[in-house]
RNA sequence: GGGGGCGUAGCUCAAUUGGUUAGAGUACCGGACUGUCGAUCCGGUGGUUGCGGGUUCGAAUCCCGUCGCCCUCGCCA
């Protein structure tokens, strides 16, 4: 035993080997029944206290805290050399666990009834350097661009270890499920062909064909439908999917799907094969019943109830269509944008009347700034209406509008118009939402799905003046609708549909269109030339004339799977290595310049 | 590309709206302490107020430009 402790600038030299770190036990599972066990632990010094003879530090891993106890009448040359350990260094120590003392336990920690007695302790590594920050509760308040320069500092803390172990339960239930299934797992390739049309794709130069491209996939689509006409019959991949678009909160420049693709599919398989694998996934992550099937809804219904194509059904206030009442008042505003082919509707809010004329302003603004010209809105007062526009609207129509929405006394009646019924379901969209969240009408912890079916084929871009698809230009119409191709395109209803869960589309997905004359007629309806669609998709072409079967599939967006599993806000916070809106690695300080020497290779000159 | 918010000590924030030497909490460093667990007590280090320019006797504060982060619209078949 040294006969003082070792000054701090020779710890580097201390000798030890791997078996002073070989642990019998990780640092939360220790628990009442193991006092009087002999262990070894290892990990980052989470807290230290000193008390001069007595030295108490948290040590910490994966998962978890257990309590150490360094005491100068044990070991003078351990106690001082525990004396110096700071916020994460790296140590084991071996000691016997036991039981704290009446009134000493930590009920906070699932340990907090055990500590451990060390009786050896190895300093591994020294946290050499002064941290922005510490991996607890606290970085939650520290900047983003901070947390992602050191991420190996906020990867420590238990919530984000927790987003990792959460995304990789998922992603293994999602494997066992579909290999369980039969489906294939197949790769495609990253380095491949770019296509025109759809997002900005990255682009990768070719050192051996100077000028030529490839492109990071936007998705793999084409290719699994090439894997379909392989004869694979059922293929999944969870794979990086990139696209060169700007950024926002749900939005990273590469992000995660599972694809998965069918031969001789029904909607029916698609959607149930979809569901079973929803169903496997809460079970093992977070051992949660998901009841199926699944609800499925219209996209015309959808728009009609919620105005929106990704519904969030954990709470009420649907729309309702009031454009007849407001036809028959006297309100200009509402009458005008009735006449001119436009719609009024409205939602009710149970209890609303205390909002103040202050507030009700403000959710004006907000109406304003989603693009509504205005908000209307009525108090349920005595089995009448009491509003600023009350007054156009006679006693009939207020009866009737307070049993269109099964108003009650009370309740706060809001309504929108505008000859754009598109307009009409943004504003009320936007404020269904914000008063659910606002008034706390949405349930914790609860988890609401719903399939949106029968999208829309096309939509007509007017500034454009043409027709788009509105998922992608291979999706089929529904069976019944493929004679409309010719006549009104906006009828045509299309074999697509998504996942809804909690107001966000978690997948979404089609049955392919495998027929060539189908296919050239959509391609003729969205202004394709045969040369067009021969340059753009030819080798997907080639591929379809070759005796492909019928198929269809679906694409799960993983990222946003692990944000609604774990609660998270942000998308930054499910991926291990993210990158800021404007698609910089703080940590590794990508994209960067390269050598002169790499772009002589490729053949690039850079302009300015 | 457009709009908005933010940028002050390692971190989170303040600075009475242009006025003394830019403060607090926390972290960090040193000392004391044998039952703490947000330890406590005593002492201490720590500032290019993002960067550049301008106005002014005087700028963290006002003006112009610029950079970065976040939100948002466009965009994302």
């Amino acid at each position: 035993m040294a006969e003082q402790a070792q000054p701090p600038s020779t710890l580097s030299v201390q000798s030890y080997d791997e078996s002073a770190w070989q642990r019998t036990h990780r640092c939360g599972v220790l628990r009442i029944g193991d006092v009087g066990a002999q262990v070894t632990l290892a990990g980052w010094v989470q807290s230290y206290r000193d008390h001069g003879n007595l030295v108490f530090i948290d040590l910490r891993d994966h998962t978890g805290i257990t309590q150490v106890v360094f005491d100068a009448s044990d070991d003078k040359a351990m106690h001082d050399l525990a004396d110096t350990l700071r916020s994460e260094d790296v140590f084991a120590v071996s000691g016997r666990v036991a039981a704290r003392g009446p009134g000493l336990e930590n009920p906070k920690l699932p340990t907090g009834q055990i500590e451990v007695r060390a009786q050896k302790l190895t300093l591994l590594n020294k946290c050499q350097v002064s941290l922005p920050f510490l991996p607890d509760a606290s970085a939650d308040a520290v900047g983003e661009e901070l947390r992602m320069k050191y991420r190996y500092l906020d990867l420590r803390r238990p919530k984000m270890q927790r987003n990792l172990r959460v995304r990789a339960a998922a992603v293994r239930a999602i494997r066992d499920f579909y290999a369980s299934e039969g489906f294939l797992e197949v790769e495609t390739p990253f380095l491949t062909k770019s296509t025109p049309e759809g997002a900005r794709d990255f682009i990768v130069p070719s050192r051996l064909q100077h000028g030529s491209f490839y492109a990071l996939p936007q998705s793999p689509q084409l290719f699994k439908q090439i894997l379909m006409i392989a004869g694979c019959d059922a293929y999944f991949q969870i794979v990086k999917c990139f696209r060169d678009e700007d950024l926002r909160a749900n939005r990273q420049p590469e992000f995660t799907q599972l694809d998965v693709e069918i031969a001789f599919p029904s909607i029916d398989r698609v959607l149930s094969t979809t569901e079973g694998a929803v169903k496997a996934i809460w079970k093992s992550v977070l051992d949660i019943d998901v009841p199926t099937p699944i609800e499925r809804l219209t996209y015309d219904e959808v728009m009609d109830r919620y105005g929106s194509d990704a519904p969030d059904i954990r709470f009420g206030l649907e729309l309702r269509n009031v454009s007849d009442i407001a036809s028959a008042s006297e309100f200009n505003a509402f009458k005008s944008v009735v006449a001119a082919g436009g719609v009024v509707k409205s939602l009710c809010l149970p209890g609303g009347s205390d909002l103040t004329r202050k507030q009700l302003d403000e959710l004006t603004a907000s109406v304003q700034g989603a693009g509504g010209k205005g908000l209307g809105w009525f108090r349920v007062r005595g089995g009448k209406l009491d509003s600023p526009i009350a007054k156009f609207f006679g006693e009939t129509l207020q009866t009737q509008l307070i049993e269109r929405l099964a108003a009650n006394e009370g309740d706060l009646i809001f309504a929108v118009g505008d000859a754009s019924k598109s307009v009409v379901n943004k504003c009320l969209d936007f404020l269904r939402r914000h008063l659910a969240r606002t008034r706390g009408l949405i349930p914790e912890g609860v988890f609401k799905f719903c399939w949106v079916v029968d999208f829309p084929s096309f939509e007509y871009d007017a500034e454009e003046k043409r027709w788009v698809a509105c998922h992608h230009p291979f999706t089929s119409p529904r069976d019944q609708d493929i004679e409309k191709l010719a006549g009104d395109p906006g009828l045509v209803k299309a074999k697509a549909y998504d996942l809804v869960c909690n107001g966000q589309e978690l997948a979404g997905g089609s049955i392919r269109i495998h027929r060539q004359d189908v296919q050239n007629r959509v391609f003729e309806l969205l202004g394709f030339t045969a040369e067009d669609a021969e340059r753009r998709f030819g080798f997907l072409l080639g591929a379809l004339r070759a005796g492909a079967p019928p198929h269809g599939g679906i694409a799960m967006g993983i990222d946003r799977l692990i944000m609604i599993l774990t609660g998270s806000e942000s998308i930054r916070d499910v991926i291990a290595f993210p990158k800021t809106q404007s698609a910089v690695c703080p940590l590794t300080d990508a994209p960067s310049q390269v050598d002169e020497r790499q772009l002589r290779e490729l053949g690039i000159d850079l302009r300015d």
